[in-house]
RNA sequence: GCGCUCCUAGCUCAGUUGGUCAGAGCGUACGCUUCACACGCGUAAGGUCGCAGGUUCGAUCCCUGCGGAGCGCACCA
């Protein structure tokens, strides 16, 4: 018996040293897997691309719980025979990053990005975006991804860069991406516009203003937001609504807080009778609603009273105050017109930027959109519906299944896409002006055209993922062999951002699917479910956690029980539990090596019919238990298949069978005693290869030394067939 | 407002198409220097499966209502 064996297993010893000579033996990548004779040229493919996270940062649990599942499902595959693919990669993640390194400028340098000029502020990203890039690999390495470094892809590289001009071009050419003036949500503090599912809402107490424009006005109206009233070009009220009937039609001039406004009654039954006092002040260019209205009653857009720093652009007492400000300035001036009626207090959604926390002010721009409601040409159908199909026919299955009435209602809540952005750091808009011309795609060669000074929100490039990183727009082997492809795996809270975005795009631009199977995972949380962030300090560095107890160790707390799309609490002492199911199946295996070591020619698995009664019956639970695992993981249930080895392992193997087996061997019965030895050596090896794919490190290091070892690497060997 | 999920042992959660499913891990208590393992071994305590109805021969699992927790869209101006 290899003396390992006499100390206790030391997962930091092993793991770094197991995954340098898996890499080295080029066995991540399925050609490399077919030239080595361990896959068939012929074999069925599996492939799966990683959700590529984002280079703002290190990685958190949630990805080290992504990086398990995957490489359960990857690892899997690959010892039935498949020829499997998991292609790495990273996100540049556009504002997400922009916003982390100005932030750091501000705080180190006091300096905005104008201070540093584009072409400055760009390099400072990229160097951050490439340290942390260095960082995340090594991470993903020490969890045991079973990745094909050779295919690694960026979002913002050359070959997706191309995707992500020749996709726009495509839109654009098809008539469904468009410029527009239109009302966008304005993120001050990032100084971009962002899209509807980049807008997070919060409840804040308000206070609700009752009043009226002016003494002579017939209609009180209440508002949150007085300071927005010198936009005002209506009053709605409902069209039932006798309090307020006479007045539709009518229209009124007024000087509200030194600002002249023309204000018209109309009546929309949007308007809630009930609310407040049932009139609304109609604001078309700082709210959308108001906007719809203002659309529905041909009233003019265009009076905008905040700018882009979220200060009034009016002349008299509130000129360039900021927005909080003259909402004070407005009360006093109601109060000292005696035109105040009400002040209550009230709770309200306030609407902030996710990545920067601004709090956003709508109003009209001009930017880009991808439209969804039009009729994709050829297609006969809308990009909304391009997206439902494939979810409602089955194409796409989405594990747990509940997740697809949750994207359903959002794709139905679906307005179109704002797609542009005015940060510096992503994909440029693809197209160039002169004059009056637009050139789009492609830079055209003469002179004098200017391209675009915004660039993509990230998730354009982000739906392109399971193509373009296998090389299109190129027609390469890896994209006729390996898309669509298999299994998408991410988090739950990226639903609509990212999948729903991804059927889009590749429904567009492939007419196909990105990929077949959908499963989601949780939030993972400490152990108090908190959600873990940096200003709690709660956060857990998966490096640390490998590092204490184990890549195995740490895999496998994250994976057993976690059921798909249910959020999950991790503590170290769960992970320290299967440190030491680590440990166990170590001195298993030393256990049977040590008893084994004298019995002469074991053939694995196979019965002959001098085998012993007890025996046979623990082959053939070996065997149900075989099934049962097999059919677990082909089922999504590796949160199961995961529990039941730990269970057979620990309580059935360790237990009941090894502590058997002692009275066996030190009897006087031979026939017995080789018929045990030849089971229990069945049992280590099936075991080792049941368990892989979800503790890789400990099984193959233990399987380096069996004597039924029939492959290079226990990654590459046979899955167990039960009979 | 529309929609989704959850409420099972002290804690965290399983329970895969209704009938040995009342479970696991951790924790707790007591006892073990047993020659694979103290990163261990053995034994034990314990829950009318949120509440109330209904369907059924039979429900933790299906239906309805109620209560509590969480989440996603939309949004009241």
């Amino acid at each position: 018996m290899p003396e390992k064996f006499l100390k206790p297993y030391d997962p930091s010893a092993t793991e770094a040293r197991i995954y340098a000579q898996w890499e080295e033996s080029g066995l991540f990548n399925p050609d490399e897997c077919v030239k080595q004779e361990v896959a068939k040229l012929d074999a069925p493919t599996y492939s799966i691309v990683l959700p590529p996270p984002n280079v703002t940062g290190r990685l958190h649990m949630g990805h080290a719980l992504m990086l398990a599942i995957e490489d359960v499902f990857i690892r899997y595959k690959r010892m039935r025979g498949f020829r499997t693919l998991w292609v790495p990669g990273t996100d540049h993640a556009a504002i997400a990053t922009q916003s982390v390194v100005e932030k750091q400028i501000k705080k180190e340098e006091n300096k905005n990005r104008h201070d540093l000029g584009r072409e400055e502020l760009l390099k400072r990203i990229g160097k951050f975006a490439s340290e942390n890039h260095t960082t995340i690999v090594n991470q993903v390495k020490t969890m045991g991804a079973s990745l094909d470094w050779s295919r690694e892809a960026f979002t913002l590289d050359e070959t997706r860069t191309r995707a992500v001009n020749k996709v726009f071009k495509n839109m654009y050419d098809a008539g469904l991406i468009y410029r527009g003036h239109r009302i966008v949500n304005w993120d001050p503090k990032g100084q971009t516009a962002i899209s509807d599912d980049e807008v997070t809402y919060e409840e804040r107490h308000a206070t609700l203003y009752t009043f009226r424009y002016s003494k002579d006005f017939p209609i009180s109206i209440a508002t949150t937001r007085p300071e927005t009233k010198v936009g005002d070009v209506a009053v709605a009220v409902h069209p039932d609504d006798t309090r307020y009937k006479k007045f539709v039609g009518k229209e009124y001039d007024a000087v509200f807080c030194d600002v002249p406004v023309h204000i018209k009654i109309v009546a929309d039954k949007e308007v809630d009778p009930a609310f407040g006092t049932g009139a609304v002040g109609i604001t078309p260019a700082h709210s959308q609603t108001d906007w719809d209205i203002a659309d529905r009653h041909g009233l003019s857009h265009e009076v905008v009273v905040i700018n882009e720093y979220a200060r009034m652009t009016v002349d008299g007492r509130l000129k360039d105050k900021k927005t909080t400000e003259a909402r004070e300035a407005v009360v006093e001036w109601l109060k000292s017109e005696g035109l105040l009626e009400k002040k209550e207090d009230t709770v309200q959604n306030i609407a902030t930027a996710e990545r920067t926390g601004g709090i956003i002010e709508p109003m009209p721009k001009m930017q880009w959109f991808v439209d969804v409601n039009k009729e994709v040409p050829m297609r006969g159908k809308t990009l909304k519906e391009l997206m439902l199909e494939p979810v409602r026919s089955g194409a796409i299955k989405i594990i747990p299944e509940h997740f697809e009435k949750t994207y359903f209602h959002w794709i139905e809540n679906l307005r179109d896409w704002c797609i542009s952005r005015q940060i510096w750091y992503g994909h440029r808009v693809p197209v160039w002006y002169r004059g009056e011309e637009i050139a789009v795609g492609i830079e055209p060669k003469e002179a004098g055209w200017i391209q675009d000074e915004d660039t993509l929100d990230t998730w354009f490039s982000s739906g392109l993922w399971t193509f373009s990183t296998l090389g299109w727009p190129d027609e390469t082997e890896d994209f006729k062999t390996y898309h669509p492809t298999d299994l998408l795996e991410t988090g739950y809270d990226i639903l609509f951002f990212w999948i729903a975005r991804m059927i889009l795009m590749t429904e567009f631009t492939l007419n196909t699917i990105p990929f077949k199977t959908v499963y989601l995972h949780g939030l993972v949380r400490d152990a108090a479910g908190r959600k873990m962030s940096k200003s709690l300090g709660n956060n857990m560095d998966p490096l640390d956690v490998t590092a204490k107890f184990g890549a195995d160790a740490a895999r496998m707390a994250l994976v057993v029980g976690n059921t798909p799309g249910t959020d999950m609490r991790i503590s170290e002492d769960k992970v320290k539990g299967y440190k030491h199911f680590a440990n166990k199946l170590w001195n298993i295996a030393r256990f049977i090596l040590e008893n084994t070591a004298n019995t002469p020619q074991i053939h694995v698995g196979r019965r002959t019919s001098n085998m012993d009664e007890s025996d046979v019956k623990i082959l053939s639970e070996l065997d149900a238990l075989t099934r049962d695992i097999t059919t677990d993981i082909e089922e999504f249930r590796i949160y199961m298949a995961a529990e039941k080895l730990y269970h057979y392992a620990w309580h059935e193997l360790a237990d009941k069978i090894l502590e058997e087996s002692k009275s066996i061997f030190a009897g006087a019965d031979e026939a017995a005693r080789a018929s045990r030895a030849r089971t229990l050596m069945t049992l280590l090896d099936r075991t080792l290869r049941l368990l892989h794919p979800f503790m890789p490190f400990v099984t193959e290091e233990i399987y380096q030394s069996m004597p039924t070892k029939d492959s290079k690497f226990l990654m590459v060997a046979s899955w167990p067939e039960s009979k």
